[in-house]
Formats: C-alpha cells, sequence, structure tokens
DNA sequence: ACTTGAAATGAACAAACGTTCAATTAAACT
DNA sequence: AGTTTAATTGAACGTTTGTTCATTTCAAGT
C-alpha cells in the first residue's frame, strides 16, 4: 500500500512529534528506534523520512522546540522591570511551574539528551537555555540592589531556584494528593526565604486559575 | 593471543566500572556498545562477559554500587536524634555536597538511566533513594515538631532540597571560580533559610576540612 | 619442571540499526 | 475525467548490536 485514506502531512508530523517525545522520554534517544517510531503511528519507518531528515534532526527538532514554547510563554507572562524584583519572582516561580507540569516528557529530554546532540545543535539549545536563566539571575541582582531580596550570589541562587523548580516533574502525577496549585503555593513559600524575601506579597501575575 | 601480562581480574574489573560509567555518563547507557567500552580498557568484548553476565547487569551494578556507596557513606557521617534538628539538616546537606560533587557521573547516571533497568532492578535502586530521602523528612519533621525549623510540608521540602543539592553536579567543575566550601557554605545558607530554619548556628559535623 | 585454572581471545551468530530509493496509492486540482 | 503531486510503502544496503564458545595464553601452586 502506499497513501492512506484521510492522511495528512501536518498532522502526521505533528503525530511524529508527539509519538517521539514519549518514546525517548521513556526509553531515551538512543534505545528509540526509527522503527519502532513509525510502528507506534502505523507507519512505514520510510516515510518518517518525508518529515526529518534523519534521526539526530528529530531529536535537535523536539529540544529547540521545547525551548522556543518556553521562551515565547515567558516573555507572554513576564512581569517587567518597574515592578518590584520581589514579585517578578513570583511571577517566575509561578510562571516556571505552570508552564513545566504539563510538559514533564520535554522537561526529562532537555537536559538527559543533551548530550546527544551535535556541538552546534547543543549550543543552539544551551544558548536558549541560558537566556532563561539570564533573566531570573537579573531579577535577583534588581532585588539585591534595592534590598528587597538578600542572595549572597544571585548566579549561584538562580541556578539552586530552577533545580528545585524543575525538579518537581520528576515527581508530579496528574492525580497526586498535592494539586498544581498548591504545589506552587508551597513551593513559592520556599523560593521566596530561599531568596531571602524581606516580606511576603502577592504579586498581580500570579492570581489567575 | 590471550592472557596478557600483568592482568589481574580485579583490577581489569574496577577498569570495566570506572569506563563504563565514564561512558555511560557521556553517551547514554544504549548509546555504549560492548565493543567501545572493551576497547576503551584494551579488551575484547567477549572479555567483559567474564565479569557480568550481561549489559544489563552492568548497569545495574553501577546504580546499586552508587546508591549503596551513598546509603554507606551517609551511616558513618549522619548526625542522630539526640542531636538538635537545626545541626542535622546542616550535616545533611554539607554530606550530600561533599559526597556527590566528586562522583556527578554516577549522579547523572542514577537518575538517567534508572529508566534503562528492568523492573526488578529499578525497584531495589529506588527503595534505596527512598531510604535516603526519608532520613531528611524525619529531620524536617522533627525541627517542624520542636518549633526550630518551619516547613509546612516537609515531604515537599525535602525534594526540594534534594533536587537543589544535586543540581550542583550539573554545572560544577573541579576548577571554576568557587571552591567546594564555599559552594558548601551558600547553599546551606540558601537551604537553612528555605526550611525557615529560626537561628543559624554551626552544627558539629560540619567543620572538618 | 609440571599442572592447573584464571584471563582473554577471534570468529561467528542472528537480530536490529539508520537510511535510501524506485514504485505505488490516493487526495487535490484542473 | 484526467493530471499532478503529496504521502507512503517494501525491499534492500551495509553496519553494528549483544552475546556465545572453543581455543589460547600466561600466572600461580606444587
Amino acid at each position: 500500500m502506499a497513501r492512506r485514506a484521510g492522511s495528512d502531512g501536518i498532522r502526521t508530523e505533528a503525530a511524529i512529534r508527539e509519538a517521539a517525545l514519549r518514546l525517548i522520554a521513556r526509553h531515551g534517544y538512543e534505545a528509540m528506534s526509527m522503527r519502532r517510531l513509525a510502528e507506534e503511528i502505523g507507519l512505514g519507518a520510510a516515510a518518517l523520512y518525508r518529515y526529518f531528515p534523519n534521526k539526530q534532526a528529530l531529536l535537535f527538532d523536539l529540544l529547540r522546540e521545547h525551548m522556543a514554547e518556553l521562551l515565547d510563554a515567558w516573555d507572554k507572562a513576564r512581569l517587567d522591570r518597574p515592578a518590584p524584583a520581589l514579585a517578578r519572582l513570583e511571577c517566575f516561580t509561578r510562571f516556571h511551574i505552570r508552564h513545566h507540569l504539563p510538559r514533564s516528557e520535554g522537561v526529562f529530554l532537555s537536559y538527559m539528551e543533551l548530550r546527544s546532540l551535535t556541538p552546534e545543535n547543543f549550543a543552539a539549545v544551551e544558548a536558549m537555555r541560558r537566556r532563561y536563566e539570564q533573566d531570573l539571575i537579573d531579577i535577583l541582582d534588581d532585588g539585591q540592589a534595592d534590598g528587597s531580596l538578600d542572595c549572597v550570589r544571585p548566579r549561584l541562587a538562580a541556578r539552586a531556584v530552577i533545580a528545585c523548580l524543575t525538579g518537581i516533574t520528576t515527581w508530579y502525577r496528574p492525580h497526586g494528593a498535592l494539586s498544581p496549585r498548591e504545589i506552587e503555593d508551597s513551593y513559592w513559600d520556599m523560593i521566596a526565604r530561599m531568596c531571602g524575601a524581606r516580606q511576603t506579597e502577592r504579586a498581580t501575575c500570579s492570581t489567575p486559575a
């Protein structure tokens, strides 16, 4: 057989992405064979090469997409400079959790499989990660400058905060004991104290459902 | 040729372990071939099967060993119950950093490649991880009970602390800007605040070089 | 010097790998 | 209805994979 009834390039590409994300997260990039991936969507292995030139390009695409989506969403959600550093930190914290909770597979990929990228591809993804991290550092720096926060080493604190928050995805399960909102609140509490927040007041970006 | 001059089973086994740890950390379990591993130590691939029945057993051995070493070292370093919770938390924090800094490859393995274990092997390693985590939860619980610490959710806080600390190994480089001691001090500061420590006094287990 | 057994080998296995390509089908367009 | 073109296939490619096994070499024990 060849082209199948109701087939559609765009939908197929999305299906490949979705299945690849799941399979790589579950078994690892090297452990996922192109045949197995194709089978998952009911395709022959050869069909995959219409959409991605090779396996490495597929991985890169997933990781680049994951980071681009993060940066895009952050650009929309972020609270900017006139706002107090404390509010901006709360905004960052809640955004990070909210954005990553439903994307645990992408999170896992994007720092488990960085090593499987070619050097150039790695550099591209790494640059995006740094850009995100730098935004957090800026918040902590500003808080340090105006006395609303107290981190002795903002660069270190930024890494600590991100590791802390990203770690949530390793244990979170959609119907677990804690709701996303409870997790968010608890973590914001911890992060605020960790960064030496003087007084804790609610930020504007945090309240929506 | 066959047996080589100056060869020694025990030394060879150690060499296999070391090389496997490095290769898997660098390229992933599935990406490491037995031939490549053997070549790394100047051996034929068949020789590996004298020491490990198969590839999976080798991985399991590395992960089990990594956890066993952690639990052993922790049993020796830990501060126990009569001691104040704050001191025990500091002891845990400093121990965790000190123990993991020179073992970044093992750390990486032991939560990147858990998925590559068979279910029974996974359960065995996971049980050890839980045991370690529970010790931290106990400390936080005790601190909560006697008022020296203030974590609303000790289980959550324990995960946050561990993620935070373990994250260090992803960026730490032996000759980086910060010494292990500076990192230790900075992180203890953050962790203490995160867990709502009332007053920060030095613990006995923390001072040695 | 002789025997024994640990240590390692090279060749072979079937299976699976990523990838290419000419051929084929069905949808879309005229 | 006929033509074009996007979507997919099956078969084949050369490699590489984990693993087995009879064989060989060398060190240690007597």
